[in-house]
DNA sequence: CCCAAGTTCTG
DNA sequence: AGAACTTGG
């Protein structure tokens, strides 16, 4: 690869006009008019507005390629309804490729470079087209695989097809990328030039030779998971013509009430589009484009609702536009808080409050009906989301990367950028996140999301009969009414797991707790002591900031790529933090108890519900293995019962292992042991998967990340 | 016109 | 929880 193409080029300062011919295809028609393209689907599982497929289209042959290497995903193996959605979706894509004149070719790998490059040889293509995705696996495995193609002689491009603008693209006036969300949506809507319109299906694909360039067939589902999967296809139609149909629906009815509707826990006014989003089968820029001129229509009429509608709803685009930008910008904000000091939070180590949680049993109605929800159908409504989120946080105060690891695992639209955001902000380690130490009262969020107690009732069959006086709170109804709905308070339904009043106690000791820690450690980094704090040294020392300062990601201390060097195309650009970061992975949280969820992980379903208790396996193969014991040696409190374990998370080691062959695995994740499914993936990236704790790095790595993630760039805020 | 109490919103 | 905003006396 010679120096002038570096395909990571930094654009700081850099402008709008070359930024905006990135995002659309005007500047590909120079390609030879008639060489072999790849076009390498991956989120973007759609044939309109997907400017890799145009460009593609534009310089020749085609060959669409789909490959499934789930393994490479790590902890992220997308879980059951996920992979079931993506099955769909893909073949949607494929018949509507074929209708246009080429096949979807599906590969399994255990490494998606060399197939790729194997690809690019059976078919003797030349080029490689893609389109951008941001996750922090993604943002460093397109870069190599840039490079490295690069260097073979293929012309690899990539496109932006999920975002309005470039995470690049939007920055405050000192170039410097926004630290909350606010600005950054409003700097979005006013940028000086439009998101890109969208681009129509091509009307004919002329298909590359595949004949020696086979698909495997994928299979994303076993005989199991097939029954509890049949029940989905009734709520939902993934593929690009579906979304467009939702899309539709959506923007031609329920739009213009969702400011007022927004409310209700229950009511089906949402868009709906999370999951078509999110496997790219709808473009947001369609979306975002759509919205806007209906907007226009209802302000001409004065339709004031119909306005804040569209604004709201687009708020909800800002968000996932933000999660991306976030991603990009900090990379590891899928499993550190971005608040330094929340790194000291001692959060609860409890997997009998986290299996509580789960299963929809903690004795609060609204949160267990939407857990319970959350089970039966991959779906929840964004304001139940914060509920049970948040409940999760500031009431059990489990590690929030465990929820965030159960969302990834039970929704049908888990995105890791998006949930990452969605967590962080409720945990309070954002910037402009929800403050630490609100905690919210179900019982009061109950009687304003769900009145009459409906959604309740739904979910929860067993409060069915109780009166809409006690349906939030049971636990103050007097016996008789208790009796008379059936109800035994700590036998068929739970009393609390936590009082609301306990759970501020509490927060308030650990926030005590966690200044303590942070100073400490502080202290610790000026006199230069290395060992004499057991667990606070494990965190990376923090020059303590204001409250509202972010962490310092390390791409910001290190030089940037080629400053000066004009990005073009739409090169993907990467964040340099590849390096550091991606060796090391400071844990804070021990994995979700993925041993305790192969055994006994399945809440009881309510038996109305029209859903087949699912089996377990899904969820054992998508979890990390936990191994307890890990967490009972690194803890010193055995003797106490497990719910009074609290512990700093610093200290704990986490360490995944690959998916376990039966349900059951006794097995040390940390041992040697290659193990089955994981093997390829962990062997290959070894650094950059294996978790490490902080005690494990050697003394002078681990002086050299203090001094970086210490040094504090004045730039940001 | 003011004040208090109530309501809504917060990414 | 707290600010900002609305409502009604």
């Amino acid at each position: 690869m010679t120096g002038g193409s570096s395909p990571a080029v930094a654009v700081h300062g850099q402008q709008s006009s070359s930024s905006r011919s990135s995002s659309n295809i005007s500047n590909i028609s120079s390609s030879t008019s008639s060489s072999r393209s790849i076009v390498w689907f991956r989120r973007d599982l759609r044939v309109e507005d997907n400017p890799a497929l145009a460009a593609g289209v534009r310089s020749g042959d085609v060959v669409a390629v789909f490959i499934w290497a789930p393994e490479e995903e790590g902890p992220f193996y997308p879980g059951r309804v996920s992979r079931w959605w993506l099955s769909q979706s893909l073949h949607h894509l494929d018949s509507s490729l074929r209708s246009l004149g080429t096949p979807l070719i599906t590969k399994r790998s255990f490494d998606t470079a060399s197939t790729l490059i194997d690809i690019v040889h059976s078919t003797g293509a030349s080029n490689l087209f893609f389109n951008h995705l941001y996750d922090p696996l993604s943002l460093v495995r397109d870069h190599r695989l840039k490079e490295s193609l690069s260097a073979q002689g293929v012309t690899v491009r990539s496109f932006n097809a999920d975002l309005l603008y470039e995470p690049w693209e939007v920055n405050d006036e000192n170039q410097c990328p926004f630290t909350t969300f606010a600005p950054f949506w409003n700097k979005c809507l006013s940028m000086p030039y439009d998101p890109a319109a969208p681009l129509l299906p091509p009307k004919r694909i002329s298909s590359g030779d595949v004949s020696k360039c086979p698909s495997d067939t994928l299979v994303f589902e076993d005989e199991l998971e097939k029954a509890s999967n049949a029940l989905l296809a009734r709520a939902w139609s993934p593929g690009w013509r579906n979304a467009d149909k939702a899309l539709m629906a959506f923007v031609n009815g329920p739009l213009i009430e969702y400011s007022v509707n927004r409310k209700k826990a229950d009511s089906a006014t949402t868009s709906l589009l999370s999951p078509h989003l999110h496997f790219g089968e709808v473009s947001v820029r369609k979306v975002f484009h759509l919205v806007r001129m209906k907007q226009l229509v209802w302000s001409n009429e004065g339709n004031k609702a119909g306005e804040e509608s569209v604004n709201l709803f687009l708020k909800s685009i800002g968000l996932r536009e933000y999660s991306r930008y976030l991603s990009f910008n900090h990379p590891c904000s899928h499993e550190r808080p971005l608040l330094t000091h929340l790194r000291f939070f001692p959060w609860v180590v409890d997997e009998n409050y986290f299996k509580s949680w789960r299963q929809g049993r903690t004795g609060y109605p609204l949160v267990d009906a939407g857990m319970r929800e959350l089970w039966a159908t991959g779906w929840l409504h964004d304001r139940i989301r914060v509920v049970v989120s948040s409940f999760f946080v500031k009431v059990l105060q489990l590690p929030w990367r465990w929820g965030m690891k159960y969302f990834w695992d039970t929704l049908l639209d888990a995105d890791l950028e998006s949930d990452a955001l969605g967590w962080q902000y409720i945990s309070g380690t954002l910037p402009d996140g929800r403050d630490f130490d609100r905690i919210d009262n179900p019982q009061f969020e109950g009687y304003k999301f769900d009145p009459n107690g409906e959604y309740v009732r739904r979910w929860l069959p067993e409060l069915a009969r109780l009166p809409t006086e006690w349906i939030h709170h049971p636990w103050n109804a007097p016996e008789s009414v208790l009796q008379a709905a059936g109800i035994e308070l700590g036998s068929n339904y739970p009393l609390p797991i936590v009082e609301i009043s306990a759970a501020k106690t509490r927060l308030q000791e650990a926030l005590a707790e966690m200044w303590q820690l942070e100073a400490a450690s502080r202290a610790v980094m000026e006199n230069g002591t290395e060992e004499g704090l057991g667990d606070s040294s494990d965190v990376p020392p923090i020059d303590f900031p204001q409250e509202t300062d972010m962490e310092i990601d390390r791409e910001r201390e290190l030089p940037r790529i080629n400053n000066t060097a004009v990005r073009r195309h739409a090169d993907q650009m990467v964040p340099s933090m590849t390096t550091i970061s991606s060796l090391i992975r400071v844990e804070e949280e021990v994995s979700v108890g993925a041993g305790n969820v192969a055994e006994d992980s399945r809440p009881e379903v309510p038996s109305n519900i029209n859903f087949e208790a699912d089996t377990h396996r899904e969820v054992a193969q998508a979890l990390p293995q936990f191994n307890p014991d890990i967490l009972r040696n690194a803890l010193h409190s055995t003797a106490e019962s497990a719910s009074t374990w609290t512990e700093r998370d610093g200290g704990l080691v986490p360490v995944w292992s690959p998916p376990p062959t039966s349900s059951r695995s006794e097995h040390y994740p940390d041992d040697d042991d290659p193990g089955i499914g994981n093997s390829g993936y962990l062997q290959r990236h070894s650094q950059s998967h294996q978790m490490l704790n902080w005690r494990q790095l050697s003394p002078s790595m681990r002086r050299s990340w203090e001094m970086e993630s210490t040094v504090q760039p004045n730039a940001i805020g």
